[in-house]
DNA sequence: TGGCTCATGTAAGCCGTTACATGATTTT
DNA sequence: AAAATCATGTAACGGCTTACATGAGCCA
């Protein structure tokens, strides 16, 4: 009873309350897009799959308007969702940060080069915690855990906000414009 | 002339001194695998590709003992890298954390269970720090970023525990243990 | 001699992104 | 009337992980 990572997400996501593919996706671009992403190329075959597992049922909800399906859990669906949240196994941790990669090989470069590194870095980062911000959830006593992981974003997002200032600060003072030769090793 | 994760990779790692896959490897596990991993399923095929389009040269260094290939850059390479890093589109960042997804499903949870949660992902950042900590790079004037990057992720992870910390304390203050019947919905 | 590290690979398969497609309905 | 949003998909492709394979030297 495997379940993939958009799956997962789906499960949880529908734990929450029926929802159509399409308002899981808006969930997910208010609240788990940047720590778990989803995109429709695999947001509504996992769905159909999820079905024919007997995870989800979905059932036709156009009040009048539109076409549209909506999913609730089986208990099966419970199940597997509850099993793996329990599950002790080693959880998944990944990160690509393309940022960090350049500013490891950043000897290559010349002093303003770096800073505006940093600074992009930065940019970055700061447009993360407003965008965070704009969606901030109301506080609800029943289930907190929604506005504890916005806060988690938005503070682990201003901690790499002031790393950068703290860098950029660090590399300005240092020293004259020392721009060392392109093509020069160091081992 | 597009670099997919891997190239970017391998060129960055062989401006830093001629070098062969295995080697790349071994500093990737000491460096940049928690923002940057690489598998061999990957880095081997692709340095052949960047030896085909002219971006590296590989030579047998096998003094004597194992066979082995040395890689270096070509003047192309060394102008692809430099292209790279001073491209100015967006840099990439994605982050995939399944604890923090679990957490945002927590109200399935009983009190307990979503304590374990967090103190499991305590303990993953807290290895995290540890495992850092061990490969720390000794300070070079020349070469900061790989000093800088190593402290960037002591502070981060140390963050992310300082947060869990945090939580656990809020979680655990939180009322008289109120487990929510299962199968409950909130919305 | 058995196991570990060095060193380089291959094959299968999943997973996910991107781009495209369609059509209805609401808003400007 | 046009544009944006609602709503659900499909196809192609790339990238990466996992697992396996091989063989040579080193160490106990």
């Amino acid at each position: 009873m495997e379940l993939n990572g958009t799956a997962r997400l789906i499960l949880g996501m529908i734990s929450l309350g029926r929802r159509s593919g399409y308002e899981i996706k808006q969930l997910v671009s208010r609240a788990t897009r940047h720590f778990w992403p989803v995109s429709s190329g695999q947001l509504y075959p996992e769905l159909k799959r999820l079905e024919q597992r007997g995870l989800i049922r979905g059932e036709e909800s156009s009040q009048g308007d539109r076409a549209r399906v909506d999913y609730s859990l089986t208990p099966d669906g419970e199940d597997a969702l509850r099993q793996w949240l329990v599950d002790q196994r080693e959880l998944g941790f990944q990160m690509r940060d393309e940022a960090a990669l350049k500013f490891y090989f950043a000897g290559v470069l010349d002093r303003n080069e770096v800073l505006e590194l940093v600074r992009a870095r930065r940019r970055r980062h700061e447009r993360l915690v407003e965008e965070t911000s704009a969606v901030a959830p109301e506080w609800d006593d029943s289930a907190p855990f929604r506005y504890l992981t916005w806060e988690y974003g938005i503070g682990l997002h201003t901690w790499i906000v002031e790393w950068c200032k703290r860098t950029e600060a660090r590399l300005s003072e240092r020293t004259p414009p020392q721009s060392r030769e392109r093509g020069k090793r160091n081992d």
